[in-house]
DNA sequence: TTGACATATGTGTTATTTACATATATGTTA
DNA sequence: TAACATATATGTAAATAACACATATGTCAA
């Protein structure tokens, strides 16, 4: 259970560039996990790429595997703001199903 | 985004039997929806029944369209249980989430 | 200098879940 | 009688998630 990945990577972008590997542990720290699937957020990446919601550079001239970094785009900052309005109304419907499940009959 | 049905719905047994049609509406009452897809959910229904999480009955003998009523068993109980930790989990990473989402660098 | 392990980015494939459409039968009401 | 609500269900496509594998570089110890 696990639909969070994209707010926690949106928000560990919105805190300075990253590139992918850096994000899978970001992530994994921030939700908690040991380990997030690699070739999933590689994808997942891609996709937000093409959707505009990220950017990214490869990091040439350096030592070393080259990396791309990523980087938060205007539209990437938005979509940050509507998912956190998202958890808001997901948390509060939490709040009510444990509610319930506290007051036993 | 809802795989918050299951536990909606066990939670809704467990305040009294009820048959499939009658648990879309309480589901979707208490996560805020305009209403459920019936086809998933009677689907649902027949794998906890085959899980042992449910049973169910017909009600024979009444007038109208058939009905089936679902009531929880001891094991249906116990995930409720294990689901109520799991909310409570998923509750806390959503505020640390929306913590971090609130400190603006 | 080789072997093991961490870093880093990806593809391939399968399994699971969700969404959307359709089918059937009965009851209610304009 | 036509439209709509109740009630249960199947079929299928789309989207997600899980798991396995491939490749390249860097580090560190035996």
């Amino acid at each position: 259970m696990t639909p969070l990945i994209e707010p926690a990577l949106l928000l560990a972008l919105r805190d300075g560039t990253a590139h992918g590997y850096d994000l899978a542990d970001q992530i994994a720290d921030h939700l908690g996990l040991k380990r997030i699937d690699h070739g999933n957020l590689y994808r997942g990446l891609r996709r937000l790429e093409d959707e505009g919601i990220v950017v990214s550079q490869w990091n040439d001239g350096e030592p070393g595997r080259s990396k791309r970094t990523y980087a938060l785009t205007g539209a990437g900052e938005e979509l940050l703001d509507v998912w956190a309005q998202t958890l808001q109304f997901t948390k509060e419907r939490l709040s009510t199903l444990l509610d319930s499940y506290e007051r036993k009959p």
